[in-house]
RNA sequence: GCGGAAGUGGCGGAAUGGCAGACGCGCAUGGUUCAGGUCCAUGUGUUGGCAACAACAUGAGGGUUCAAGUCCCUUCUUCCGCACCA
């Protein structure tokens, strides 16, 4: 008899000797075929590992672990996302240096993570805060502002009370701020800001050559939100000049019987002279000011303006004077700060003339149908018919559009425009735990990046990370740090005193796992031509309009360069569901739901924690934890275990399993590249219910359901791999192959129906003709037919045989 | 409002248009055990019936089809993004 399973001992025996034998190291033999497989490096926070993590992590690991039997010189790397507020708050408040802090965690950490088991290439570990990598986050940052895409800009910016900084409007959720819920408000600052609206269309563009899931795609592309439309010019009555707008909807031009212009717009303070009620104006806009984005967005119901009085301006179609309003539901940041309204035929326009009392005309009409744009703007564009419209009436809303632009690009009064949503990426924060900014600011020569020969520029110590109150870095009171000289003429400068967000680090990451000691290069051209792209990455759908966005970003513009060879990072991309508390309920402290993985590899091994977080549900959705689940991927293992008191020394597969075991290995390996975990789980239970049922198992029949398993549960079958006395390693061995044409019994069982209700069962050999078996299976419902005629006759091959009656 | 995902037993969840509920949990009965736990065996969608069996079942309502959880239309609910983007 075996012994019972002891996890606590085998799993520490195996990850010694992983380690000692370093048999996840990815080869620098580039003449091999490749695999990159990429799952998101963790900020190392002070909580440790979370039951979350080993998700995404096993998953790919089964797939690394796979690949490594089927040949492939494997990358599937692990480091650490150092830099961030939660460190740097704790040091506060602690009085610890950050960088302790993180050792700390990162210490904390990597325990956790090789204590589950997991086949990283420990030798690649990177740091986004160790000065060997940082030095190359600053190199990438001085190539942007060198390339015109990196430049600082005085602007309202997103400004977290609590952390004291300025916040990218990706990290402001419902108008408070990501990381710690305390309000945002807006607050006008010198910030570095990054071109990224410079690379929209690649963006969008490359999404159609890669293999990411479409949800992924989805929301890429409508945060980017490009529109195609057409800028229009409105004369202003009695001045030179032009009110420009933007319009996706140039057919409707006709109908265009009032203006709204951004409480910011820089026209009302060029002519404040001419405008009679300046004073409303800049009340109202004072108002608008005190207001963030959500308040603006919160209020959307109830619109607010003020008419410009004094102003007119011309539509050029008609040629009709029409009046200018001012109105905060016109943002300054998208378009031009100016529409031209169409009540008839735009929603926000209809309610605003509606409570101002504006004219609204109708110059679209519903094909065939009549249309009362007194109870509602009309806004369908795919049976819209244009009318009352001059030159276009009775063209369709997309030939009008056409038309139009046509005219206005004749008359030089307009032209075809695209435009999105996606704004510049706001780069600096006023923290001390990022990488500097390798800029001083000279009054002779304005900005300069420092030459690459001073990178990486070291954070210094400091005092006190306390931000301060007026919103400047720690960094700025260390006057002698700050003050140097500058790089272009020598005369005295000012370093930049920001740091870099978050997001820098990880922008580039993946390129680093590929090359992580070289102190010449980012990576060797060689390293990257060879392993990038990333073949596989994993990563939670909450990055990606964040980190999966910058990172493509940053990947473009390195390509433009000729850094690197790919014009994409990732060649596909997926994502994992969470994993909520047994509640149904997002685990978090407050909830008392939390469960943590140390207790579940001390309780039931690492092995089973694998197996149940791969076996609880579909990969993509989120799944609640369940304690008894745990112990039924325990039962599992143990039964696997236990196999060994009923193997044979028989080789090969026993006749009456032997289309099972190809079966099962066809669709385990299917499964684990398709994100199905859990039926491959269950398809290798179902296997060893059967060798229960025969209370017997051959050798090869064992060896091949352990060499599927390995991936899952690494440690167990190890084990059993070397007590039933194989050679080798299992981690090792080839990955095992199906027969296809052993896949499929010869007999089957078939269903009998009639009119589609199952009335009876039939074995027959699946190369009998059909006429055979419809006959077969006539005769086995021979009682239930009778007195009812026969209407047709279906075999499905295989599965079915149906008799339609009546 | 727009976009995305999901609604199937007591629970987690399976099902290339072809026998709905694989696999697991839980539960029930029996066995092993001094006992509890473990482990083993059998059963387990609902309703009716001693039973064989029959009828009903994939959020709701229609449709296509010999055949629908799956395809089409309408509709309800929940979750997650985005939100005055002209």
């Amino acid at each position: 008899m075996s012994e019972v399973y002891n996890h606590h001992a085998v799993e520490k025996k195996w990850q010694k000797v992983w380690d000692d034998e370093k048999a996840f190291a990815a080869k620098n033999d580039y003449t091999k075929p490749k695999y990159y497989a990429l799952v998101e490096f963790p900020y190392p926070s002070g909580q440790g590992l979370h039951v979350g993590h080993p998700r995404p992590y096993t998953a790919l690991d089964i797939v690394a672990r796979k690949r490594r039997m089927q040949g492939y010189n494997v990358l599937y790397p692990m480091g650490w996302d150092a830099f961030g507020l939660p460190t740097e708050n704790y040091a506060i408040k602690n009085h610890i240096h950050p960088k302790i802090v993180t050792e700390n965690n990162v210490k904390r950490f990597k325990d956790q993570l090789h204590s589950l088991g997991y086949s990283f290439d420990w030798d690649r570990e990177i740091n986004t805060t160790d000065p060997g990598y940082y030095h190359w986050t600053q190199w990438i940052f001085r190539k942007l502002f060198e390339e015109g895409l990196a430049y600082k800009k005085e602007m309202p910016i997103n400004w977290c009370t609590s952390c004291k900084v300025g916040l990218a409007n990706e990290e402001v959720v419902n108008g408070v701020c990501e990381r710690c819920g305390s309000p945002v408000v807006r607050k006008v600052k010198s910030e570095w800001m990054l071109k990224i609206t410079e690379y929209a269309d690649k963006l969008i563009d490359g999404l159609d050559t890669v293999d990411y899931i479409e949800r992924v795609k989805v929301s890429q592309k409508n945060w980017i939100g490009r529109s195609t439309g057409a800028e229009v010019d409105f004369a202003i009555a009695g001045t030179e000049d032009k009110l420009t707008v933007y319009t996706t909807r140039c057919d409707t031009l006709f109908g265009a019987t009032y203006m709204v212009v951004s409480p910011e717009h820089p026209y009302l303070d060029k002519y404040k002279d001419r405008i009679n009620n300046f004073d409303a104006i800049l009340a109202y806009r004072e108002e608008a000011a005190k207001k963030s984005d959500f308040e603006r967005s919160e209020l959307a119901k109830d619109k607010t303006g003020v008419c410009v009085d004094g102003l007119l301006a011309i539509n050029p179609v008609t040629d009709e004077e029409i009046p200018i309003w001012v109105s905060d539901y016109v943002l300054m940041s998208y378009g031009t700060g100016a529409i031209m309204a169409v009540p008839g035929h735009d929603d926000r326009d209809w309610e605003f003339a509606k409570k101002f009392g504006l004219p609204i005309i109708q110059v679209v009409a519903k094909d065939g149908e009549e249309v009362d744009i007194n109870e509602a703007a009309f806004t369908d564009v795919a049976t819209g018919v244009l009318v009352n419209s001059g030159f276009i009436t009775g063209l369709s809303v997309e030939d009008a559009k056409t038309k139009m632009i046509e005219f206005l690009e004749e008359k030089k009064i307009g032209h075809a425009k695209v435009n999105y949503k996606l704004r510049d990426w706001v780069f600096s924060r006023q923290r001390y735990w990022g990488e500097p900014i390798p800029i001083v600011h000279c009054d002779k020569c304005g900005f300069v990046s420092l030459p690459e020969s001073e990178l990486p520029l070291l954070l210094p110590e400091v005092e006190s990370y306390e931000p301060t109150d007026n919103g400047e870095s720690p960094l700025a009171a260390m006057t002698d740090w700050v003050n140097t000289t500058c790089p272009c003429c020598g005369g005295p400068a000012k370093r930049e005193t920001d740091t870099m967000p978050q997001w820098a680090g990880s922008s580039w990451y993946f390129l680093r796992y590929c090359d992580p000691t070289n102190d010449k290069e980012l990576a060797s051209k060689e390293a990257l031509k060879y392993w990038m792209p990333v073949d596989w990455y994993n990563g939670g759908m909450e990055h990606t309009t964040l980190h999966l966005l910058y990172s493509r970003f940053w990947h473009k513009f390195l390509y433009d360069q000729g850094v690197v060879t790919t014009p994409e990072p990732y060649q596909k991309r997926t994502s994992h569901g969470m994993i909520l508390g047994e509640n149904g309920e997002k685990m978090s402290k407050s909830r008392g739901n939390v469960v943590n993985p140390d207790d579940i590899v001390r309780d039931y091994g690492a092995d089973t924690l694998r197996t149940y977080e791969m076996f609880i549900g579909a990969f993509d959705l989120a799944a609640s934890w369940s304690e008894d689940g745990v112990k039924g991927c325990r039962r599992f293992l143990d039964r696997v275990w236990k196999l060994q008191d009923i193997m044979t020394q028989d080789t090969g597969y026993s006749k009456d399993l032997e289309v099972l075991m190809h079966q099962t290995i066809q669709k385990v390996s299917n499964d684990f590249e398709n994100l199905k975990y859990n039926t491959a789980i269950a398809a290798m239970m179902a296997l060893i219910n059967e060798f229960y049922k025969k209370n017997s198992v051959t050798r090869d029949e064992y060896k091949t359901l352990i060499t599927l398993l390995n991936p899952v549960a690494p440690h167990i079958t190890e084990e059993i791999w070397e007590a039933i006395g194989c050679e080798g390693r299992i981690y090792q061995q080839k990955w095992p192959e199906f027969d296809p044409a052993k896949t499929v019994m010869s007999t089957v069982e078939i269903a009998v129906q009639i009119n589609g209700k199952v009335k009876a069962t039939l074995e027959i050999d699946k190369n009998d003709p059909k006429e055979q078996v419809i006959e077969a299976g006539k005769k086995v419902i021979a009682d239930k037919l009778e007195g009812k005629s026969i209407v047709k006759e279906i075999y499905v091959p295989g599965r079915i045989v149906n008799i339609v009656v009546k």
